[in-house]
RNA sequence: GCCGAAGUGGUGGAACUGGCAGACGCGUCGGACUCAAAAUCCGAAGCUCUUCGGAGCGUGGGGGUUCGAGUCCCCCCUUCGGCACCA
């Protein structure tokens, strides 16, 4: 009989659909199971081979978790908006919608063709608007906690997409989505205020079970710091300079001031400013300078003095010049700082193209090469003299307080989120301008704010949305005095519809709610969410975000939303380089699952290397799998009628079941594939196996291969289906051997080997291997210093 | 520059708290089957010497701790991922 894969692939899909074999149940007595993989952008592309590795790793538990028991909510929905289907659409004419349905439709029979284990029951879509009712909404919880604000603000802005972005969009100085160059232009932008919970997205990290790098990435992302605000009083005037400084120990070593070209002081003393027009040109110059020119291009310190002032130094009480320098940013801190050239790099830097003094505080270091940022002694500072830094710094910062001059200060690399699009294919944001009310929210009972119908889906020459071209749509009457007023015409970023999707699959047919309390209540948190790295710093933490208002505002149980992260490494092309069009190496997995069936294909990717790494596909490693599975479709030959387990197989088998249930478990479906593989292998030596062997193996195999393993079920006379088993117990004293196998070293060197009863004692074995025929041979007469014994690995003789 | 991960045969990768390095797969070679090939089945194999008994060397490089190091410590090199004038 020949392995059809095609035949038995379809058979069991067909009736895992009819039979709804793996819809979570709606029974909450029993233990649950939430296992999230990160819900796919359906692409024009189709799905790329890199999909099925998260999701068949998570299959895998989810499989295994029902048939332990679980109620298992393994479900799979659609991340809709979003860039790639409206230039799609501008392209070619057609409604960014109807792309969107046929790409999703593409993608639903290309994942429902790898046989996982979803609930199709219960899909979302995140352009639908029964969901996006409830984007909108929690937009609207947003506005009220006064978290959602409009700001007039220095934004990323692409040329090419002609859309505002986030910093987190924003890659080496370029949009992260065209690859086009990004600016910095004022808009008004929606925003939201992520800030105020960056302490809690950092602090919440310990109580949740993510990947080491996760929870540094996202530390390290949100950049807090510790330091002190100080205040430098501009001589003659009663202005000062608000610097933020993590050393203040090194405040005796500040020679000058640095404000970055856009801080308001400019303003504020351009009446005495001697060389305004100089500085004017500068501030000009720094302004058409995009990012990426600011930060990589331009290492080389440039800036210009304002002449007419001087700052104070309020400790040293030295008067010191004050310039405007592009290397001092805005956004971050207050704009200003003060130039300690002997003990920051950048400073020094500045200090050298200017021939400004450097003057060395801390002792350590050789300031007359280069900027010395180590521990050391105070040195030069009378009020901190001979302390260490931590000591210094401390000491400072509570002079300064107690004279007022400055206060302790924390802060953040963190920015708020731009959280505006001109673009036209996302959520429309519910809120309406009027002249008269000012800013006002639409009511949840018009919920939702259908995204309306245009012509061109291009974004304005301005820069406006698409929408705003919509006059019967953007003009409407004031819900609160009834007068003139408009529609705000941006809509929402990608990443809102993605920030709550996990809460709609547990009650996704809702209409009251976006989800039911009890629903809510029984699912929460997500046991296990699998995803990529690039989304760790915007997905992941947008979506933490959210949730932890939605828990503030009383919708949601639990403060976190994912109780366990991890994550997937990339599939490389054949050539080690990454899968893309113009490299020519892209799988693609129809092709695979039509020549050697989604079995195999499943399985190659669980066996293909170690699941947080990136590997590269090989055609060969296929074909590897496929002849597995053909051995593992081969056996039955050999079943004979009789049950339980060879006595010698038994350690084998306990084993199998030990590895196997730990490592599916633990992400390492590899070494269990290769466990599985060691015990059809022991199988084929045989040629001969009991009926429970068999049953084993699939029941086993099962979660990787599961349409051959359960034809193979089926056809061999086993009752039910596999799906509808018990998961396996092994017992760990049957996962050794009576006797052991011991290695024996002299000095190090294995000599040769002895076999023991596992329970042999130290002392015995150490007799036993005293009187080996073979010991004389290796001693070259030399004495016995000591003899170490390892129970169940071996012995170590050393020699004098 | 900073943070993080990783370097193991021809190759992808195994190796629990330090305990016989190289499981399992791919490729290679040999055998069986075949007119032949493919497929399949069985077997061999880290490298270097070898008097065919075996001996030596081996986990990026160099030191160290230990009876014993792929694993722990110090220094260095390389690759990948993230951040980056963040004061």
């Amino acid at each position: 009989m020949k392995y059809d894969f095609k035949a038995i692939e379809k058979k069991w899909q067909q009736r895992w659909e009819q039979e709804g074999t793996f819809y979570a149940k709606e029974d909450h007595t029993l233990p649950k199971f939430y296992p999230l993989i990160e819900f796919p952008y359906p692409s024009g592309q189709g799905l790329h081979v890199g999909h099925p590795r998260s999701y068949t790793a998570l299959d895998l538990v989810a499989r295994k978790k029902r048939m332990e028991g679980y109620n298992v909510l393994y479900p799979i929905g659609w991340d809709a908006f979003g860039l790639p289907a409206e230039n799609y659409a501008i392209e070619h004419k057609v409604h960014p919608k109807t792309v969107t349905e046929k790409n999703i439709q593409n993608f639903r029979r290309q994942l429902k063709a790898l046989g996982l284990s979803f609930d199709w029951s219960r899909e979302v879509n995140t352009t639908d608007p029964e969901y996006y009712k409830w984007t909108q909404w929690i937009f609207l919880k947003l506005y009220e906690k006064g978290l959602a604000y409009k700001a007039n603000m220095d934004i990323n802005f692409c040329t090419s997409c002609k859309v505002g972005l986030a910093n987190e969009e924003v890659v080496n100085g370029v949009c992260e989505r065209c690859g086009s160059e990004v600016v910095r232009r004022e808009k008004e932008q929606w925003m939201l205020k992520i800030t105020e919970y960056a302490d809690r997205l950092i602090q919440d990290l310990d109580t949740v079970d993510y990947i080491e790098r996760v929870k540094i990435q996202q530390k390290n992302w949100i950049g807090k710091s510790f330091g002190a605000d100080i205040r430098f009083p501009i001589e003659g005037t009663r202005e000062e300079l608000l610097v933020y400084t993590t050393r203040p120990d090194t405040i005796y070593g500040a020679t000058y001031m640095v404000i970055s070209p856009e801080h308001p002081l400019i303003t504020t003393l351009r009446e005495g400013i001697e060389n305004l027009a100089e500085i004017k040109v500068y501030q000009e110059e720094a302004r058409k300078k995009s990012d990426f020119e600011r930060t990589e291009l331009n290492k080389d310190k440039t800036g210009i003095q304002i002449k007419g002032f001087h700052a104070r130094n309020p400790i040293s009480e030295q008067l010191i010049p004050i310039f405007v320098s592009d290397y001092v940013m805005m956004s971050y801190g207050t704009g200003a700082i003060m130039g300690v050239p002997g003990h920051d790099q950048r400073d020094y830097d500045f200090a050298k193209a200017f021939g400004l003094d450097i003057i060395e505080v801390i002792s350590g270091g050789d300031i007359s090469k280069e900027a010395y940022t180590g521990d050391g002694v105070l040195v030069n500072s009378p009020l901190i003299n001979g302390m260490k830094v931590k000591e210094a710094i401390e000491t400072m910062i509570s002079h300064i307080e107690d004279r007022q001059l400055g206060y302790k200060k924390t802060n953040y690399k963190l920015r708020d989120w731009v959280f505006s699009r001109q673009r036209y294919w996302g959520e429309p944001i519910p809120i309406i301008h009027c002249e008269h009310c000012g800013t006002v929210p639409l009511e949840e009972k018009d919920l939702p704010l259908i995204l309306p119908e245009v012509e061109s889906y291009e974004t304005a020459e301005d820069g406006s949305s698409p929408l705003a071209k919509i006059e019967e749509w953007v003009n409407v009457t004031c819900p609160k005095c009834g007068g003139p007023a408009k529609r705000e015409t941006d809509t929402m970023p990608q990443w809102a519809g993605s920030s709550w999707y996990f809460l709609r699959y547990t009650d996704p047919h809702n209409h009251e709610a976006f989800s039911s309390q009890e629903n809510l209540d029984y699912w929460l948190p997500i046991d296990w969410y699998n995803g990529g790295m690039e989304h760790t710093t915007l997905h992941l933490l947008y979506s933490r975000f959210w949730h932890k208002v939605l828990y503030d505002v009383g919708a949601v149980p639990t403060a976190e939303p994912y109780a366990k992260r991890t994550s997937h490494g990339m599939i490389l092309g054949e050539n080690g380089e990454k899968m893309s069009k113009s490299r020519g190496n892209v799988v693609n997995p129809d092709e695979i699952i039509e020549n050697f069936g989604a079995d195999t294909m499943r399985l190659y990717e669980m066996f293909i290397g170690d699941f947080e790494k990136s590997v590269s596909w090989t055609e060969n490693g296929v074909k590897g799998a496929k002849r597995f599975l053909d051995r593992v479709f081969k056996l039955p030959q050999w079943v004979r009628d009789e049950t339980g387990y060879s006595e010698d197989l038994e350690v084998l088998i306990h084993q199998t079941i030990k590895k196997v249930s730990h490592d599916y478990e633990h992400l390492k479906a590899n070494t269990a594939v290769a466990q599985l593989m060691t015990l059809v292998n022991e199988y084929y030596k045989r040629k001969s196996i009991t009926r429970d062997e068999m049953k084993i193996l699939l029941i086993l195999l099962n979660p990787v291969a599961p349409h051959v393993t359960e034809e193979i079920w089926e056809k061999t006379g086993y009752p039910d289906t596999i799906a509808e088993q018990k998961w396996p117990q092994y017992l760990e004293e049957k996962t050794k051997e009576d006797t052991v196998e011991l290695a024996v070293q002299f000095n190090g060197k294995v000599r040769f080997k002895i076999v023991v009863e596992r329970s042999a004692s130290g002392s015995e074995i150490e007799k036993m291997v005293l009187a080996h025929e073979r010991f004389n041979e290796f001693t070259g007469g030399k004495a016995v210093a000591k003899v170490i014994v390892i129970p169940e690995r071996l012995v170590n003789i050393v020699l004098k």
